[in-house]
RNA sequence: UCCCCGAUAGCUCAAUGGUAGAGCGAGCGGCUGUUAACCGCUAGGUUCUAGGUUCGAGUCCUAGUCGGGGAGCCA
């Protein structure tokens, strides 16, 4: 008999047909010695079939269910009735049940009640069999397929930007260095007046690179965009959604070392037509995950975010406030509000400027820009102000920055001279500035936050349960 | 990396410096179709690690490790 995944068992109408149905088992409820429940999962949903299990029906029945517990992996034929108990529309009334593999419960981790994400995070390799992972899998696995969709529907090419690069650029952050030098011996340049001893006190400087795979320093990239803008300045409309990675020492709810991150970029777009599609992807994107995960989706706001499927309606239904950095100070300058780091043309806006303007001012997403140019990277478009850069920041209530992005500076001359203004050396960007030597033209992109898309749409609290093997500062487990 | 808080049974947590406890889970038994079933019994501990103070430390002190909340950095 073909195994029916329990999704599709639990949607058939009930006639007693004989199906056959395979997964794991949540909990048990023995009713009376040989007859009792087995709710059985198998990922397809989030909820379980429940299986009827009468001893006098189904051969060794008592053996079994003296076997089974938690966690255990089964097989199971019977007839799929209409159930008399309130709970569940349908059940399996069991025919014939085997073993796949038992699960031990003196051992077994997971427990019929529930369990802090603290805890399921140290048995990261089993908390896919709880509800809550199994139901951020399907949604996260939603999103991704909702963004594919969304550029793919409008002509975008993916682009694979390369995840090691050569090119120490952008100074965002911290990157992990790839290597395959011994570290433990690592070779020098020689240097004949040098006082110090051969492997000592010696810095990366000192490294004699060349030996090393790529024959120079190579990193992890933490971005894809100016890699991916050489093909917005080629073939057009694109995107890349990849890993990135941030070697920053950061240990909060909304840092990963190891993230997901989609970048799209688009020729012959300014800043105002960048801003009118992020908005017009967060919309899309959160609206396709309600649509297609509404069961998970009613489970995130039920245990984990009462306030979540309102706050995403909010957000889909109403256009996003737009305003100038310039603005937003002022706002927060006459607002009355006794700010811990004091407000001022020129700061970086703080975590509690942002959630003022979010949660408090607005209550809906702000899409920020027209920034200093102090405080933003090199490639930004220069605004004719002088003081400002055409980039743009959508934040969004109890997450924050989810999307950054900006039009980049498509003259040759000022970017070669934003570049020495930020103590970089044109001649490491040579190919990037080659895109403003020959053809250039207008464009813009931003780079949206995988997992802080799904902080927002989930309710959760913390980024590391959200990624199926989070790495943070002292944690690559698993 | 900085500030604050925490670490005790499988899990969630109690325990004036003086014999280590509960609920849940697990095991066993019972129970007329259960829904985090219910009832009874049983087992389960190097109190995070290393030092220190004390007659005596789960409790006080120091350092470390890990976790949580906040901050910085950012997506």
């Amino acid at each position: 008999m073909d195994r029916i995944k329990v999704k599709l068992a639990l949607q058939a109408e009930p006639t007693g047909q004989e199906i056959e149905s395979r997964g794991w088992v949540r909990t048990k409820r023995e009713s009376k010695q040989g007859f009792g429940f087995l709710e059985l999962n198998d990922g397809s949903c989030l909820s379980n079939l429940q299986i009827v299990v009468d001893a006098s029906v189904v051969p060794d029945g008592e053996a079994l269910l003296k076997q089974i517990t938690t966690g255990t992996s089964i097989g199971v034929q019977g007839k799929l009735v209409a159930s008399p108990a309130k709970g569940q529309k349908v059940e399996l009334q069991a025919t014939r049940i085997w073993i796949y593999g038992l699960a031990d419960g003196k051992t077994y981790p997971l427990q019929k009640k529930g369990h802090s994400f603290e805890f399921l995070r140290e048995i990261a390799h089993l908390r896919p069999r709880t509800n809550s992972f199994g139901a951020m899998a399907r949604v996260r696995n939603a999103l991704c397929a909702a963004i594919h969709e969304f550029f793919q529907s409008r002509g975008f090419l993916y682009i694979h930007t390369p995840i090691i690069t050569t090119s120490d650029c952008e100074g965002a952050g911290q990157m992990f260095r790839v290597t395959t030098l011994d570290v433990a011996k690592l070779p020098r340049v020689a240097r004949s007046n040098s006082p110090l001893p051969p492997g000592e006190g010696a810095s990366a400087d000192d490294i004699d690179w060349s030996q090393d795979f790529f024959g120079k320093p190579a990193s992890l990239t933490v971005s894809g965009q100016l890699e991916v803008e050489t093909f917005a300045c080629a073939t057009g409309d694109c995107y890349t959604f990849g890993p990135t990675f941030r070697a920053e020492n950061s240990n909060t709810a909304r840092h990963l070392a190891e993230f997901w991150m989609v970048e799209p970029e688009m020729p012959f777009f300014e800043l105002v037509d960048n801003m009118g599609l992020a908005e017009t992807f967060i919309r899309t994107i959160l609206q396709q995950v309600l649509d297609r995960c509404a069961e998970d989706m009613a489970f995130f706001n039920e245990r984990i975010d009462k306030t979540v499927l309102a706050t995403l309606r909010n957000i889909i239904d109403h256009d996003f406030i737009r305003l100038p950095y310039t603005e937003a100070i002022t706002i927060l300058e006459s607002c009355g509000q006794a700010f811990e780091f004091p407000v001022k043309w020129g700061i970086d806006l703080q975590s509690e400027h942002e959630r003022f303007l979010t949660e408090q001012h607005f209550k809906q997403p702000v899409i920020l820009f027209d920034y200093p140019r102090t405080l933003k990277p090199f490639y930004m478009w220069c605004n004719d102000d002088g003081k400002t850069v055409r980039a743009m920041d959508v934040l969004v209530p109890r997450v924050g920055e989810i999307i950054g992005g900006s039009q980049r500076e498509d003259r040759y001359d000022v970017l070669v001279e934003r570049l020495k203004e930020c103590h970089l050396n044109p001649d490491d960007y040579w190919w990037y500035l080659d895109l403003r030597r020959y053809g250039s033209v207008p464009h813009a992109g931003f780079g949206l936050g995988l997992e802080r898309a799904l902080l927002l749409l989930t309710g959760m609290a913390n980024i590391r349960d959200v990624i199926a093997f989070p790495r943070t500062p002292k944690n690559a487990d698993f």
